[in-house]
DNA sequence: CCCTCACCATACCGATCGGTATAGAACGTC
DNA sequence: GACGTTCTATACCGATCGGTATGGTGAGGG
């Protein structure tokens, strides 16, 4: 593994167990066992390094999701499949995930915040979207996607961040209960 | 208003908007018409200010939380009635909501994290409560109290610190849609 | 052979960080 | 009138912050 890669995986982890702010420059150096210099030298700026961080790992991320979330007039299986991908990518990528949610919400303001927004909308966008194109087949939603994908997003951000704290494993079988619980809401109003 | 507690509205307002890692106590200082010592002459030191200004905010609405929370053989009146207090919380003091939710995704090992961490277990212990004393009314419930109370704050969390980001204002319409959601979900499993 | 590029090592920069020392002003209470 | 408490003002501390300067090594490609 190279250099570079050393260093982005070392402040993913860093980042998202202690926070952007809390996390300097001289101690990603050490940890990832290089220099300052060769991380400007890569990165520019810590800042460029969180953006670079997260474009890489969002591109593939969002290609996943836009396909997952891709309507083919079976909404429970859109909505099973999402939440799914969701579990499984927190235990592939654990940092990166939490890191996600957790500048999700964190200050409107922060440096870190307006690092990761545009990917952030962009992913709410593919949700809302589902939601739109699944309409005609489930007229109650009209008027209302962008309810229920804020639902969706904040379910899965405070069950996904949360769970591991409480103890919580996530399992299919939960996947499959949140998916059965969440389409049930909706058939119901 | 006592210089007191001057220093903590504009540490609860600057915390919420850019993180407390990113604001310094010189600047507390200056926007509240103060000065350091005499910052630290009330709350000792950075963390401090924060824990003092967490635990004043949290003792009055853990205490509300706790009535509305009180299982009275009527879950759905309980659940649309904890959905309506957070909205109103969250429109009386949007900065405490915000801080307060920010700082329960915010990373483990952050300074912050721990200040509130004992505040915000106290209040999934309500939510999960809740849905241990619903269990001899609602038997599906059995065996899932975490899951709930974890489904629960989670989409509060998201759609209250989310919502004003894309535009969304929080109404007693959405807190009764949400309910619904959230108890058909439950009667379907 | 030479140039570029990825990298290392050390040392430095100005700015800001959290926190304190010192000294004194305004205050109500005994 | 002495006294504790709540402040203000200024100046300072060592440590750490993000970022840079200098000077070099070693490998790959034209």
């Amino acid at each position: 593994m190279s250099t570079r890669d050393r260093i982005a995986e070392v402040a993913l982890q860093l980042f998202s167990e202690r926070g952007y702010d809390a996390v300097g420059v001289a101690e990603l150096a050490t940890r990832s066992g290089s220099t300052k210099p060769t991380i400007y030298h890569h990165f520019g700026s810590k800042l460029g390094l969180l953006e670079t961080l997260l474009r890489e790992r969002f591109e593939d991320w969002l290609e996943r999701l836009a396909d997952i979330a891709q309507y083919r007039h079976d909404l429970p299986s859109n909505i099973y499949r999402l939440i799914l991908a969701f579990f499984q990518f927190s235990q592939e990528s654990p940092h990166f995930v939490r890191l996600q949610w957790s500048l999700w919400l964190s200050p409107r303001d922060s440096t870190a915040h307006a690092a990761v927004r545009p990917f952030l909308l962009q992913q709410h966008a593919l949700l809302e979207q589902l939601f739109i194109d699944a309409i005609p087949d489930h007229g109650n939603l009209r008027g209302h996607h962008r309810h229920y994908a804020l639902v969706l997003s904040g379910m899965l951000a405070g069950y996904v961040s949360a769970a591991p704290q409480l103890g919580q494993t996530l399992l299919e079988q939960d996947a499959y209960r949140l998916s059965k619980q969440f389409m049930y809401g909706i058939y119901a109003l």
